[in-house]
DNA sequence: GGTCAAGCTTTTATCGATAAAGTTTCATTG
DNA sequence: CAATGAAACTTTATCGATAAAAGCTTGACC
């Protein structure tokens, strides 16, 4: 998503950073931001710091009120839910077009994907930008590949974003997606033997798997 | 969208207007932004100009790159092609959604919708923020207004402006929407009747028609 | 004639300080 | 004693200057 390299700006470094503590959570959600503390910590002026808070705003992880700075975006059920049901709606609009339109590219595009989402080890350590998380993200974009929509994809791959800070909430809070490997292969087994009616089931169920499990254990500690 | 009143900040106010200019074409595609010249016609420091920038780019109106600044983001027929695709996928199932959940209160917000756009002049003087741009903005955000997701009616309305882009783009280059008019009324027509099918037909040939009528346009511009 | 590197110019990223809110505290008043 | 409002304190927004890249020019060299 972006570079930590040597040459990347400040801002840009700061900006991963944050991402990774919102999404996993070290940044707990709904807690105000406090630009100073932050420049002491990274040990530079406000100018870096107000920056990578701007492009984080614009993923929704954190809101921004003139004068009144910024803090980052509280959980919801309520939330999760709308989440999801643009997730199922969207991907289903796009998985339909890509199996109808996919070709055998697309095809090996996912199978290789999910063969790489089945050796890629979770790491639970650094959970924000984990190469599970990545192989997983790979996945999922490579079923809507054939969508013919670079817009469309990028929407997706936003909700999958807003869902997987949801995911690693719940993972910090005891969740357990452990049979999701066996999902993944029935939905990658339904979209290339072109079954779209039965891949979107799968798919959305998978979706939906995700809030009943955050349901219980938002609520449990709400 | 954002308040211009004199308590909004500097960088609320240059992102309103450098928005609008870009919405409008003021702003030609693909051209370089150069920031120093921005805070000198603002009459303001860096500091504001980059944070509208900022904001902009979250709004994909410009593109930043480490180290080497920002242009306004490119047109292209490609894009638009993208966009009205999908336009089309998610404002169908939003639609869909939208006809079979939707109650009294939906339809009537549909009703005065619809009456408000047709009764507001169109102020071509002006177009990236004019009343009629607002009203036909909320025209079609009642359409989808009872399908329960406020992510989905973000993305929507996402679109809607990247759209707009184009829609006042081709305005400028001496198009003509003349007959949306009726169009509209069929749409709407449709929905408050239930007929999916219909409505979501008449629907994305009207984000077509915008298409095609670029396609002419632009297609002879270069 | 074309290529490449050193030096110059322009532009961006960052800094530290200041101005302009917003927030809290606390004494005062009805 | 609650409500009010002004002073003190925080925090944010903006400024003008500086450092660090990137882009451009020029001229030597092959």
């Amino acid at each position: 998503m972006s570079d930590t390299q040597g040459n990347a700006t400040l801002a840009s470094t700061i900006f991963a950073t944050l991402r990774d503590e919102i999404l996993s959570g070290a940044l707990r959600p709904d807690t105000k931001i406090n630009l100073r503390g932050l420049c002491e910590r990274f040990g530079v002026a406000f100018s870096p710091v107000r920056e990578a808070l701007n492009r984080l705003s614009s993923q929704n992880l954190v809101r921004q009120t003139d004068r009144r700075g910024f803090k980052v975006s509280p959980v919801s059920l309520d939330e999760l839910s709308d989440i999801t049901r643009a997730r199922c709606l969207v991907n289903e609009a796009a998985l339909r077009t890509s199996i109808a339109e996919g070709g055998g590219a697309w095809e090996e595009e996912i199978v290789l994907a999910f063969h790489r989402l089945m050796r890629t080890p979770r790491d639970d350590a650094s959970p924000g930008d984990s190469h599970w998380t990545l192989a997983h993200r790979r996945f999922h974009q490579s079923l809507l590949g054939a969508c013919g929509s670079d817009w469309l994809l990028a929407y997706c791959d936003h909700l999958f974003d807003a869902a997987e800070r949801y995911r690693l909430i719940g993972l910090s809070a005891g969740g357990n997606w452990g049979d999701a490997d066996e999902e993944h292969r029935a939905i990658m087994q339904a979209a290339i033997d072109r079954r779209a009616d039965e891949a979107v089931r799968l798919l959305c169920a998978h979706f939906e798997k995700t809030k009943a499990q955050l349901r219980l254990l938002l609520a449990r500690d709400d």
